[in-house]
DNA sequence: GTCGTTAGATTAACAGTGTTAAGTGAAGTC
DNA sequence: GACTTCACTTAACACTGTTAATCTAACGAC
C-alpha cells in the first residue's frame, strides 16, 4: 500500500469517525436540545469513549457549532426549494419563504431552538454559515419584488437610515422579524396567552397576517404613518 | 410571647429567608442566565448550605419559575407605565408599548431570555402570571384603537378565523410577533447577518417598521392582499 | 530489526452540577 | 422530661464537561 493511499484511507477513516460523532450529536441535539447532548451519550452511541471525541472536536461547544452549521445549511436548502417554485419578484415567492421558515421551525424544533437560541454561546457561528442561512434569500426576493413593483419602493425611509440601511434591507428585516417572532412565540408557549378559543395553527396565523403586511393596519393609508412619539 | 405572635414572627423569618434566596437567584439569573444560576452559588450568597434551599423551593426549576413570575410582573408594570402617558385608543399608545417591550428586553437581557426561552422547561409558568404579562395590555390598546378608528376594522379576516379569533386578537398577535421577532433576532446575534453598513439600533429599526405596519408594504393597497399560494 | 513518532483511543481523575438521605440542634408543645 | 417540628447541615449519589497520563498499533527512518 502506498503512503498516499494509506494517508487517504486514514483520512477517510478519520472523516468517518467524525461524521459518526456528528450524526450522533445531531440526533441527540434534535431530540433533547443542547442540554440533552452529553459527550458521554454521544460516545456511547458511536461506540467510543467520551474523551475520544476530543480528538476530533475541541469540546462540546465546538461539536454543537459544527452541528449548527450543518443545520443552517439544511435550513437554507429547505427555504430555497420552497421558494423556487414561485416566480422571481412575485409576492408569492416571499410568502412561500415565510411559510417554509415556519414549517421548518415547527418540524425541527430542537434544531431551530439551537439555531436561534438567545443564549448564543458562540455568536461567531453566524459568520461561518456560508451564504447566510436564510437572510440572503429573503433579501434577494424582496429586492426583486421591489424592482418588479410588487412591493412599493422607498417612501422616505425612517430613523434607521442613519446607518445607510437600504429600503430592501428594512423590508427584509421587517418580514423576518414578523415570521421569526410568530414562531418563537409559539415555540416558547407564549401564544397560549392569547386565549383565542381554538388556537389557530401557526401557519394559519401567518396567513392571517398577510393582509396586514401587504396593506397595513392603519385606518387610512398615509394617515398616522409617523407617530414618532 | 403568644403563639400567634411567635407563628407570625416565624412566618416572617421564613418569608425573609425565601426572599433572600429569591433575590440571590434573581441576581445570578440576570447576570448569567439559567446556566449561571447554581444552587450552591445561591446558597453561598445567602449564607446557607445549598440543600437548605430545598426547604423553601422544590428544586432549581421551581426557584427559576418563581423568579420568572416575579420578572413577568416587573415586565408588565414597566409596559404599563410606558403606555399610560399616551391617550387611550391612540396609535402612540401602541407604539410606546412596542418600544417599551424592546427597551425592557435590551436592558434586562438575561431576564428576557428566561422569560421567553424557547426551552420552556415548565410552560405552566405562563398560566401563573397574573393579568398576562403583556399581551392583555396590547390586546386592550389595540381594541381601543380599533374602536376609536385609529386602526382599521376587520376586512374579511383570513384563515385563522376558524378558531373564532377576533380581529383585535389577530392584530395584537401580529404586532407582538413583529416586536418580539425583532428583539429576539437581535438578542441571538442574527441581526448581524444583515450586513447593513452601520447596524442601526433595535429601536431605530423598530421605528422604521412603523410605516410598514401602518401602511403595508404592497405597491397599492388592496392589491395582492391574498396571495394564499 | 529496532528506534522514534504519530494517530487514535483508553482509563482515571477533577471540579462542577442538581438532588436525596440522614442526621443535628434548637424551639415549642404536651 | 419526652415528643415533635422546623431550619438546617453534612455526606453522598449520579451526573456533567474536561484534562492528564497512558496504552496500542501503524508507520518511516536508520
Amino acid at each position: 500500500m502506498t503512503t498516499a493511499a494509506a494517508n487517504h484511507e486514514e483520512g477517510q477513516k478519520a472523516a468517518q469517525a467524525e461524521a459518526a460523532i456528528l450524526d450522533a450529536a445531531r440526533d441527540l441535539l434534535a431530540a433533547g436540545g443542547v442540554d440533552g447532548l452529553s459527550m458521554r451519550h454521544v460516545a456511547e452511541q458511536v461506540g467510543i469513549s467520551a474523551t475520544a471525541i476530543y480528538h476530533y472536536f475541541e469540546g462540546k461547544q465546538d461539536l454543537v457549532n459544527r452541528v449548527v452549521i450543518h443545520a443552517f445549511q439544511r435550513f437554507g436548502a429547505y427555504l430555497t426549494t420552497a421558494m423556487e417554485s414561485h416566480p422571481e419578484g412575485s409576492v408569492e415567492r416571499i410568502s412561500a419563504l415565510g411559510e417554509a421558515y415556519l414549517t421548518f421551525a415547527l418540524e425541527n424544533q430542537a434544531y431551530f431552538r439551537v439555531l436561534f437560541s438567545m443564549q448564543p454561546k458562540d455568536p461567531a457561528v453566524f459568520e461561518e454559515v456560508p451564504e447566510g442561512g436564510g437572510y440572503h434569500l429573503l433579501r434577494r426576493a424582496v429586492a426583486d419584488a421591489i424592482e418588479v413593483g410588487s412591493i412599493r419602493a422607498d417612501t422616505e425611509t425612517g430613523p434607521a437610515e442613519a446607518g445607510t440601511v437600504t429600503h430592501a434591507d428594512l423590508v427584509s428585516m421587517y418580514l423576518w422579524s414578523t415570521a421569526h417572532g410568530l414562531v418563537t412565540l409559539a415555540l416558547c408557549g407564549a401564544s397560549s396567552r392569547c386565549e383565542c378559543g381554538g388556537l389557530p395553527s401557526v401557519i394559519d396565523l401567518y396567513r392571517s397576517f398577510i393582509p396586514f403586511i401587504a396593506g397595513g393596519i392603519a385606518a387610512q393609508r398615509g394617515g398616522q404613518e409617523e407617530p414618532d412619539k
